[in-house]
DNA sequence: CGTGAAAAGGTTTATTC
DNA sequence: GAATAAACCTTTTCACG
């Protein structure tokens, strides 16, 4: 389940989220290494679980999804029926493609992805139809200034342990 | 710059943002087509730039971003030249994975991923140094309850115009 | 553990229907 | 447009240093 990560991974790593569609030749060249070695490397990680998904980013105002919501979520309720049952009402609606669970005055946050503010409104109904929310705030994105998927592994201590 | 984009592109669409490691074949199989056609398409689509990036998704806590912070901020400031140094600080620092400009009483929503609460106040105060904001709240992340970025385009009505 | 070559499989182009 | 086939490139395995 845990596997020491060296420098080397690291540099895979980062080649592999800043462009997955590389071949291995190409890594390679760019980490200062060979064939072999960095597929064995790339083996390993994927099994260990460090490298999950492999995906591409999709232009979401294109596909006719224009509007962005973060939702700050305040309950009062805290029994774990309740969680469990909020929990898998987030997991379960694909519009949410964010959720945390939070410390302090807030309890969770999500970011939901619609098509439109109507499409907002329905996800919001549904959700409080199913489980109770004791406060919630809607803040619609203007503007997305940035979004990435990216772990800013080169910035990295070379890592102890 | 703008494409026509049908149901057998949404059905490509989503295999390649499920699965983007899938051969042609498989994903010509599993969308009911065969492999020249969906070749032409992908093609296309990412021409047009509707099919971006493409990516692995890495374990943040693997490789020791332990912290996730969602940070509220409020500024009195709106002149443009204080933006542009503001989206400027936020879009170079790789720490913000999440950028927003948003409508209402709050200006901005960042999500921030780093090692732990001491590199956020690090970044915490070199951004306060580089621009000036009025209000800022941080609220931490205690669990990760859902991740993604797939789009629901499933989900999708076949599409107007 | 790395190198290099061989086998298997995938992508991309061109041709034909 | 779609199917087929050929050329090319990559991945994956394996034997050897």
């Amino acid at each position: 389940m845990s596997v020491r990560i060296d420098g080397m991974d690291r540099k895979i790593l980062a080649e592999l989220q800043r462009d997955a569609s590389q071949s291995l030749d190409e890594i390679a060249g760019r980490v200062g290494s060979s064939k072999t070695p960095v597929w064995n490397r790339i083996r390993k990680l994927k099994a260990a679980g460090v490298i999950g998904q492999q995906t591409v980013l999709l232009d979401a105002e294109a596909l006719g999804f224009e509007a962005t919501f973060f939702v700050l979520i305040r309950t009062s309720e805290h029994e774990a029926e309740w969680q469990m049952a909020f929990l898998k009402a987030l997991r379960d609606r694909p519009e949410v493609q964010e959720a945390h669970r939070l410390a302090g005055d807030i309890d969770y946050i999500l970011k939901v992805r619609v098509r439109n503010a109507r499409a907002y409104d329905a996800f919001y109904q549904a959700l409080i139809s199913e489980v109770r929310v004791h406060n919630v705030t809607a803040l619609l994105s203007m503007e997305e200034i940035k979004s990435t998927t990216m772990l800013p592994l080169e910035a990295q201590a070379p890592a102890e342990g």
